[in-house]
DNA sequence: TTCCAGGCAATAC
DNA sequence: GTATTGCATGGA
């Protein structure tokens, strides 16, 4: 399995190069794994960890682009921004009543806990599931979390490596337990399955099968 | 028009 | 304990 998964890791990287995730306001950072850089820059990410659940980033990067403007990308912001205002601000990502509320309970939760969290802590918090607890873990504070969702179930059943019934933890684990813990190379091989899964999608073809 | 997007929580069975 | 359903919007 260790040759396995870094075989399509290598395959991956060498056909869609550096992914650069996670992009802020809306710019990617190829080969830089110095990000985020502060707290602000932390708190953004967890931000489109959050509103990006079920719905497309470049959604995301709209309602992004709406709270910088109101300068409401910083806990601060997300507070002392009105509940109408900041439902008008995320609406191009959905599910705006259930997600400006916990919005605003991250924001509250950021500003008093300042260390690397843990994943139960992450998992107590209203609309955090274990995809985003990863992703939080992986993209906002740099900790080697292997991050699964939807396209990479997808595409390792597709490769007859897993039984699409496998559960979060599980495929979790398979990652984890096969791979040395590196955050960056955990950042890299999440962002390239999405891309991969992407491109299939639109018809680009299959060179991992 | 229907389907789906970098899920999660509440509810039903 | 597992399966199903509601949540919202925009683009293909």
């Amino acid at each position: 399995m260790k040759e396995k998964l870094k075989k399509i890791y290598d395959k991956l990287l060498e056909e869609y190069g550096h992914q650069g995730w996670w992009p802020l306001l809306g710019e990617y950072h190829l080969k830089d794994y110095s990000h985020p850089k502060n707290r602000n820059e932390q708190f953004e990410i967890i931000i489109g960890a959050l509103l990006t659940q079920n719905t497309a980033w470049t959604s995301v990067e709209k309602s992004l682009a709406n709270l910088n403007k109101l300068e409401a990308l910083t806990p601060d912001g997300i507070l002392e921004l009105n509940l109408d205002d900041l439902k008008s601000a995320i609406r191009p990502s959905g599910y705006n009543n259930t997600k400006s509320e916990r919005l605003k309970l991250l924001a509250e939760w950021f500003i008093k806990n300042e260390g690397i969290p843990s994943r139960e802590e992450l998992l107590k918090l209203k609309g955090i599931g274990p995809e985003t607890a990863d992703s939080i873990l992986l993209y906002a504070y740099s900790v080697p979390s292997f991050v699964v969702d939807a396209y990479t179930r997808r595409i390792l059943s597709g490769l007859g490596i897993i039984e699409d019934t496998i559960n979060y933890n599980d495929l979790k684990n398979l990652f984890e337990n096969n791979l040395s813990p590196d955050f960056r190379m955990f950042q890299e091989f999440h962002a390239l399955l999405v891309e991969h899964a992407k491109r299939i999608k639109s018809g680009g073809k299959d060179f991992l099968k």
